[in-house]
Order: C-alpha cells, then sequence, then structure tokens
DNA sequence: CGATTGACGTACG
DNA sequence: TCGTACGCCAATC
C-alpha cells in the first residue's frame, strides 16, 4: 500500500477494462474507446494505454483493437509483426493485408454494450 | 525542464 | 476523392 495509487482509477485502467470487453471475433477502434471513456480527442491515449497492456493482468485483447480504418497499426508490439494478423484469424476474424475483412460488421462499438 | 514521439482522428485544401 | 496539417496528452529523450 504506501503511496499506492489507484490505477483502477486510471485513464490506462478503463482502456484495459473496455478491451477485455470485447467479445471473441469481434474488434473494435482506439476512437471508440476514447470516445466512449469521453475522450475522443485524446484517441492517441488510447494506443498509448495499450503501449502497457502487455503488462497487465489478465491479458488484455489489444489486438482485438485497430484503428478507424480497420487498420492492425499495432501489429508491430506484438512481437511479431504478423501475431495481430494470426490472432484475428484465429478467433475467426479474417484479415488481409493487414487490414479487417468487413470491419464495419465486426466492429464492437462499447457505446452499444455499455452505454445507457 | 523543453522538445520530440506516438498502436488516432478530424479538419482543411 | 485523396493528400497534408493539426490537435490531444502522456511518456521518453
Amino acid at each position: 500500500m504506501t503511496k499506492e495509487k489507484n490505477k483502477l482509477d486510471s485513464f490506462f485502467e478503463q482502456v484495459y477494462a473496455v478491451a477485455r470487453l470485447v467479445p471473441k471475433g469481434r474488434v473494435t477502434s482506439y476512437g471508440a474507446i476514447a470516445k466512449y471513456l469521453g475522450t475522443a480527442r485524446s484517441s492517441r491515449m488510447v494506443g498509448w494505454a495499450m503501449n502497457g497492456a502487455h503488462h497487465v493482468k489478465p491479458k488484455v485483447p489489444a489486438h482485438r483493437v485497430v484503428n478507424r480504418v480497420g487498420m492492425l497499426t499495432g501489429k508491430h508490439h506484438f512481437g511479431t509483426p504478423t501475431r495481430m494478423k494470426e490472432l484475428l484469424e484465429k478467433e475467426g476474424v479474417k484479415v488481409k493485408s493487414d487490414q479487417v475483412k468487413d470491419f464495419k460488421k465486426l466492429f464492437w462499438d462499447p457505446m452499444e454494450e455499455l452505454k445507457i
């Protein structure tokens, strides 16, 4: 405890929470999460938050989070540039040229499930 | 402590 | 319609 800081209230933890809520076989965007958290203008912070997703437990399905166009922009952060694609295809998400197919259909909007 | 970068998004030309 | 510029805010150099 000591100078323990409530990371659960940190913006980063909120991003992780939403990312973990993304159903298998579905994907979402940084902007969607940012917007849900009320920081739509700070969409970059969502990506930055994911930077620490690798050391957060439980595992954060960062591979289900892509940019606004469905491109796997963060694939280089998964150890291998093809890891993200493999993970998505493994869940049933079709990926072509680092871009999610039917992204519009597979898009999972937190506002649709968590809002209200 | 100031400048640059970054897994984005929107605005403007 | 496509390309470029800018803003966000935190972390890193």
